[in-house]
DNA sequence: GAAAGAGGTCACAAGGTCAC
DNA sequence: GTGACCTTGTGACCTCTTTC
């Protein structure tokens, strides 16, 4: 159903506007519109400028009981002259009301119904002038959409018209209190059937971000008749071209598309000046907070703040050390999914297997020598928090940042609070720290340098020596990624999902490092040099730590020599160069990681 | 990516609009450089009639907010219905937008694009009459530029498609205020990717110079409006106020060597906005804020280019390319630029040299030996920092960002526009990246890799070959930098003016490599792996690298081992972990000028 | 007074035109 | 065909009016 965008009878639907979608406010709009716009055809996205970004996280349709002439909604209007000026969107409850006509966001009830500033505008002139329009083109039943509103003024004023537009049955003045009531029962109503009725697609709604869409698709209203076909033939000479570009997979299209969706959008809002990641987090959450019109279920006070506090709490020093250097990194550069939209999407059902493939082949990997072994199952299993959730959206959310192995699912459910998302994520990768801290302790020589240094060593090195121990997660043989849930994806899906460069590069990694076949005591040995191999920037007693890299590295080149004959001087060479590659994928990953926080 | 800014995702490019005279001398340095046009092009740039005369020079960001709540506008067209308007060019902020097809001048955002007149028409053609174009004559991949649009239709058509164009993308009504932001911000970021070394290298390469300058465009604009207005208040504390002159003196703001942004401030313009300020902790020290904007979808695809059109004609065409290979670089940040004044300083004219000095003696250098050795003569008077600089004082002052030895001199005038510190900067740096490139050429092998490649592992690399090349500089006997005016500063000097752990990780850097002790030959190929052993996101063709990176490796080794007798194998393996170091260092080196940027 | 919509305004873009 | 101009809308904002 959601699939035939045609039909669309924007009838009074709702947005609902999920605050968790992008911290920022404004931010947001990207990923939606162009997942939304996708939908219905292939074509590229349409802008959707004009709607604030903060708005919709699903949409909802409400069809409203009334027909039109009827008045009254309780509503509120983002003020727009309040300072932030949003440009003005009516809601109520957080929901935002969609234009009747084209889908696009409401600004309010103009002649008599909930209509977008564009229609409201054309109705106006329509009347005043009493214009007659041209003549349809095709069979006067054009679909009228936000991105082909434009084309046919005819079928556009009809349904202007067909809506209940009309210069009589304007509403003047505030929103009576019992109006305002009346409609927010009566769209709660019908988000929960909808909700009720249609888990799946709920979920879905949640991952999408436009708001039009999906409501064209759910709406039921009988009304509208023309719809449907609409989308199609006609306007579509676009479809034909325009839209295929969109989807490009080759090289250069994927640059674009990230670039796509990366607009930026400025989030500084405020000066904070040196604080530390915790303090970051916790202003998400602060954003979030704000943001939450609606969920009434995320009030709760304000949450903790790090994502470490979470689980453990052992070690947690060191642990939320490294984390700090993970999100020190440079700046953060927003990192962007593309949404294929329509691109078929699987759902992962299909790959989820069995959870062993995590559990045992990385885990030969450290032990042989120190390594850790997180005691099996229990700790990596965490959490399934989201296991509810089998959104097989292909559409991209905003946290597809959180595309990584070591959380337990790609996929995300937008209804959760940004904190939650990371808590869990946090819950998830928290054990695998652990572990490299273990292991580090076991490396012969570590424990001697100062604390500061290991430390030191470990804020920078973790990263690297995660990359080397789960490398094998990365399958490319069959092109797929296990996550720490044990589950696991195919690549493009995850590309789907917004994974970009970075698992592009860690693929390539992985294939590499995999290709010098390195037995588990090479591997830890490697292991241990990455570590101590990490940045030194911050590192007090270099010429110890310079030392101990110096010793493991004999001993690796040892390892090596003995192992692989012929070989034994390449693989050990392209072992070492593993390493620059290694704080390439770390650098990368800071930023993500970063780019999360920022924009969860 | 990670590295520099400068990767790749399709942004817009910028040209500053210098109406009027060509005043600005020295932003011309692409005079000269137009000169030397390059030699693929063999025909001389066609003149541009339709380009407004003052049109543009180089392309380069942009700046500074204007106001807003005002009527401000951020785009401006020429009015075309005056007199001689030429035809309407859109600009926002005085900057010069750019198609995004052909590179032209664009009048407006058309079908979802920032395009020229010609192609807009072009494109409308195309799709109204559902043309099929002839097929290309050559590999269907010919670049589009404005001298060459109209030579291949079908290219062209991809092109626009490409870029985005279609009828579902279509914007009609006035640019609602949001957007504009964020088309600043995303200009800004342009500019800042620009401002990264890495910038014209793709001309470089074809022997072309840069075309611009760097900044000179954000000068005018930041003079004109109030623009950063709203650095103010909230955002940054204190340094912020333009008026205020603050010497900002804790410890913190004394950091890197070029930036030393502690007191970053975000000027977020506006409220609205859904910005939030990151601050991150880096490396204990350093500390700075900086503001990331990513707007999930926006609506264009990406920024859209601009030009300057600054005083100097100089044509872009190729160099255009290569601009929008550089803008295209994550579009995820936005940043502002909050004009700091400071206070008391010199003008660093005091410190202006002759540049011949680094003309030459570097030039030798890479060319048939790497190192580089300023030193020696009369040239390089180790100059007190304190001689024409009053304030020697820890005050830092917050542009101590430019303290880099690629630069003339670590003073900086502070009542200098930022950008044409920048400018001097670049002047400065230039012709060693230039160097960089020419070396490239010169490796075996190198020119081999396609364009792409080779310029992606320029820019990813420059910076780690600059930093060895220029290893020398670092005396770390006598604790003194060279810079490249020749003049020598004593680190406590430099620590003063806000270097800082950048700075001794370089001299780290410079200490263990000198101690390897390796001959101008050995440095050479070292040089030559660096630069292959570069960040490789964004690599196409990665076995064609890795076997040059194989191969020259090889020779590397070959030649330690016949120079070093028992220490070789040992020399080689540190060799090869100086490139972890060098990762390290770039992405420091990035972050610290990513933040001068920020925080000019 | 505050809220909320009708209408007005005018920055902007789609399309059409017609010398090249 | 091309693309500089022109004509005709469009729609983001704003002001003015009505209603609570
Ligand atoms: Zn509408
Ligand atoms: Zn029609
Ligand atoms: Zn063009
Ligand atoms: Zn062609």
């Amino acid at each position: 159903m959601p699939e035939d965008a045609g039909t669309a009878k924007p009838g009074g639907v709702i947005a609902y506007i999920s605050s968790g979608s992008a911290s920022s406010p404004e931010s947001c709009m990207s990923t939606s519109s162009s997942s939304s716009s996708s939908y219905l055809s292939t074509s590229p996205t349409p802008p959707r400028p004009s709607l604030p970004s903060r708005a919709v996280g699903m949409v909802v349709d409400i069809c409203p009981p009334f027909k039109n002439g009827q008045r009254g909604h309780g509503v509120e209007k983002a003020g727009r002259s309040s300072t932030s000026a949003k440009s003005s969107i009516t809601k109520i409850n957080g929901m935002v009301l969609l234009c009747k006509v084209c889908g696009d966001v409401a600004s309010g009830f103009h002649y008599g119904v909930h209509a977008c500033e564009g229609c409201k505008g054309f109705f106006r002139r329509s009347i005043q002038q009493n214009i007659q329009y041209k003549k349809c083109l095709k069979m006067e039943n054009c679909t009228i959409m936000r991105i082909n509103r434009n084309r046919c003024q005819q079928c556009r004023f009809k349904k202007c018209l067909a809506v209940g537009m009309s210069r009589d049955a304007v509403r003047f003045g505030r929103i009576p209190k019992r109006e305002k009531q009346r409609m927010l029962l009566e769209m709660q109503n019908a988000m929960n059937n909808m909700m009720s009725n249609n888990s799946q697609l709920h979920s879905m709604l949640h991952g999408h971000q436009s708001p039009s869409l999906p409501m064209e698709a759910m709406t039921s209203d009988s009304s509208s008749s023309s719809s449907s076909s609409s989308c199609s033939a006609s306007d579509s000479p676009s479809s034909s071209s325009p839209s295929s570009p969109q989807c490009p997979q080759d090289s250069e299209s994927v640059v674009s598309m990230d670039t796509n969706s990366s607009s930026a959008s400025s989030c500084g809002s405020d000066s904070g000046e040196d604080e530390s990641v915790v303090t970051v987090n916790r202003r998400h959450q602060n954003a979030f907070a704000y943001k939450q019109e609606r969920s009434l279920r995320q009030d709760q006070a304000s949450p903790s703040p790090v994502a470490l506090e979470t689980g453990c709490e052992s070690r947690m020093e060191e642990q939320q050390e490294s984390w700090n250097s993970w999100n020190n990194s440079a700046a953060g550069r927003g990192f962007q999914h593309c949404s294929y939209s329509n691109s078929q999407h699987v759902t992962n059902s299909v790959y989820r297997e069995e959870s062993e493939v995590y559990q045992q082949q990385p885990q030969q990997q450290l032990n042989s020598t120190p390594s850790c072994e997180p005691s099996e199952d229990s700790q990596f299993n965490t959490q399934t928090a989201s296991s509810g959730y089998n959104g097989p959206t292909h559409c991209v959310n905003n946290r597809a940042h959180l595309v990584c192995p070591m959380n337990t699912s790609p996929y995300v459910d937008p209804t959760k609070p940004s904190q939650e998302i990371w808590e869990e994520f946090s819950m998830s990768f928290t054990p695998a720290v652990r572990e490299v801290v273990d292991f580090a302790k076991r490396i012969p020589g570590f424990r001697d340098l100062s604390e500061h240094d290991q430390v030191s060593l470990l804020k920078a090195g973790t990263f690297e020596v995660l990359m080397v121990r789960f490398a094998s997660l990365f399958n490319m043989v069959e092109r797929t990624v296990t996550f720490l849930s044990g589950k696991r994806y195919n690549l493009n899906t995850l590309r789907s999902l917004g994974a970009g460069e970075l698992l592009n590069s860690m693929c390539e990694f992985s294939e590499k490092l995999a290709g010098l076949r390195l037995d588990s005591d090479e591997m830890s040995l490697f292991t241990a040099v990455v570590l101590v191999s990490a940045d030194r920037s911050g590192i007090q007693d270099l010429n110890s730590v310079e030392a101990l890299q110096d010793k493991l590295i004999r001993g690796l080149r040892n390892l090596v020599m003995q192992n692989h004959g012929e070989e034994s001087a390449t693989t050990f060479t392209k072992l070492l160069l593993k390493l620059p590659e290694l704080r390439s994928l770390n650098n990368m990953h800071s930023e993500e990681l970063l780019s999360f926080k920022v924009h969860p």
